[in-house]
DNA sequence: TCGGAAGTGGAATACCGATTCCGGATCCCT
DNA sequence: AGGGATCCGGAATCGGTATTCCACTTCCGA
C-alpha cells in the first residue's frame, strides 16, 4: 500500500484518516456516503450482525466497495455509530435551546431513549465505547450538552441535586434498551417509563441514594475497570 | 425420572425430554450437569456468542458430548435460561415470604437487576421469549409470584396504582443492562437507580401516566407483533 | 477527446464456529 | 469377570460471512 507517487504529496502524514474520509474522485465519495446511510439502516433493523452483503445490497453497491472504504466490519460499525453522535448532539442542542431548564431536560430524556430504541444495536455499541472523547469531537460536544442540560435542570430546582450526568445516561438508556425488546412501535410505553423515572428524578429527598453523583469521566473509568 | 423398566421402555413416548434430560448411564448424566454449569459461567462472562467449543472445555468433555446432549446451540441457550427461571423463581418466593409487603417488593426489584447484571446475556434471551409460559412451568410460576408481589405492595400502598407487572420488570431489567455495561462489579451504581426507580414508583399522582398499567400477557403479545 | 489514475463489482478465498461421525473407552448388568 | 449397550473425544465436514483480488469501467485533467 501507501500507493507511492512521485514526490511526496501526503505520504508523510502517518494518520490521514480524514484523506481516506473523502476520497478524491466525486463518484467515490457519493459511494461512501451511501454505504454509511444503508448501513445505519440495515443495522438498525437487523442489528450489526447483518451481512456486510446486505449492507452493499442495500446502498447498490459491491461488496467491494464497502470493504475499501471501511477495511473491517467493525470499522464501519464505528464510522456509524459517529454518525449517530452527531444525530445526538442536535438532539441535545435543541433541547437547550429551550429556555426553561425543566422542559429542555425533559425533551431531552424523552428523545434520547427514543432515537436509541430505534438504533439498538447500535446504542450497545456507544454504550461500550470507553476511550475519552477527542476535545471538540461530537461525542464530545453531546457529553458537554447533556452535562449541561442537567445541570441547569438541577439549578432550577426541577431535579434533585445528587445525581450526574452518567446516571440520567444510563437510566434513560436502559429505558431504551428495556423497550426496544418489546418493540420500538410502542412509544407509550417508553413514555410510561420516562415518566416514572423524571417522577424518581424529582423526588428530592425522598430517597438517600448511596454513592455520588456520576459524571461521564467516572462512567468510562469504570468501564475500563471491566476486563473485558 | 421414568426410570427404565423391564419392557417396552419408553420408545413409543413422542414428546420424553425428560428421558433426554436424564440419561441412563451415571457418567453421561454427571457430564450434562457439568455442560450446563459450564455453559452458564461461559455464557454470562462472554455472551451466548462464545464458542461451543469454550463451554466443553470448561466443562473438561469435547464438543461432541456437548452437542449429543444439546442438540442445537439454541437448545443450549434455552436450557440455560430454563435453570436462570428457577433461580430467579427462588428469589421472589424468599421475598414474598417478607410479612412486610413493601420490604418484599423491595427486596425482589434489588435482586431482580443484580441477577440479570451478572448474566446480561442470558437475561437479553430471557426478554425476548414470547411463547405463554407452560402452567406450573418455573417461568409461569415466576410470572405469578412477581405478579402477587406488585399487586400486595400496591394494596398497602407502598407503590402507585398505576403500573403493572410488566412494567416493574422491564423498568429493572433495564437498570440490570444500563450497569452490565458499565461493568456488574459496580453494585452500588445499580442501587443508585433501583433507589430512584423506587421513588418513581412511589410518587403516587406526581404524574399522569399514559398507557395502561401492563401486565406480562400483554407483554408478551407486544414482543409477538414485533416481526422479527 | 484521450489516457491513465481511481474506483468498481462480485467471484474466489480465508476463516471461524456449529454439527456430524466413528473408532475407541467406559459403564452396568448378569 | 465378560460383553454389549452406551457414551466419549475430537477430527472432519459443512455452512455462512468477512475480506481480498483483479479484469473491467468511470471519472477527470490536459
Amino acid at each position: 500500500m501507501v500507493p507511492l507517487e512521485t514526490n511526496g504529496p501526503k505520504s508523510q502524514d502517518p494518520r490521514n484518516a480524514a484523506a481516506i474520509d473523502a476520497p478524491r474522485r466525486a463518484d467515490a465519495r457519493r459511494n461512501r456516503e451511501r454505504v454509511l446511510a444503508a448501513a445505519e439502516v440495515v443495522f438498525a433493523e437487523s442489528g450489526v450482525k447483518a451481512p456486510v452483503e446486505e449492507v452493499a445490497r442495500r446502498a447498490g453497491v459491491g461488496v467491494g466497495t464497502v470493504c475499501r472504504n471501511f477495511p473491517t466490519k467493525q470499522a464501519l460499525v464505528e464510522a456509524v455509530v459517529g454518525a449517530m453522535y452527531e444525530t445526538l448532539l442536535h438532539e441535545a442542542e435543541d433541547a437547550l435551546a429551550d429556555p426553561d431548564p425543566a422542559r429542555a431536560f425533559e425533551r431531552f430524556v424523552v428523545a434520547l431513549p427514543d432515537f436509541q430504541a430505534r438504533h439498538r444495536a447500535l446504542a450497545d455499541q456507544m454504550a461500550s465505547v470507553n476511550m475519552p472523547a477527542p476535545a471538540a469531537s461530537p461525542r464530545d460536544k453531546l457529553l458537554r450538552a447533556v452535562s449541561a442540560l442537567v445541570a441547569r435542570a438541577q439549578a432550577a430546582g426541577a431535579i434533585r441535586a445528587d445525581i450526574g450526568p452518567g446516571d440520567v445516561s444510563m437510566l434513560f438508556s436502559g429505558v431504551a434498551h428495556a423497550t426496544a425488546v418489546a418493540g420500538e412501535r410502542q412509544p407509550v410505553l417508553r413514555e410510561r417509563f420516562v415518566r416514572i423515572i423524571l417522577d424518581g428524578l424529582r423526588a428530592e429527598g425522598a430517597t438517600t441514594l448511596p454513592g455520588r453523583p456520576l459524571d461521564f469521566a467516572q462512567l468510562r473509568r469504570m468501564r475500563q475497570q471491566r476486563v473485558k
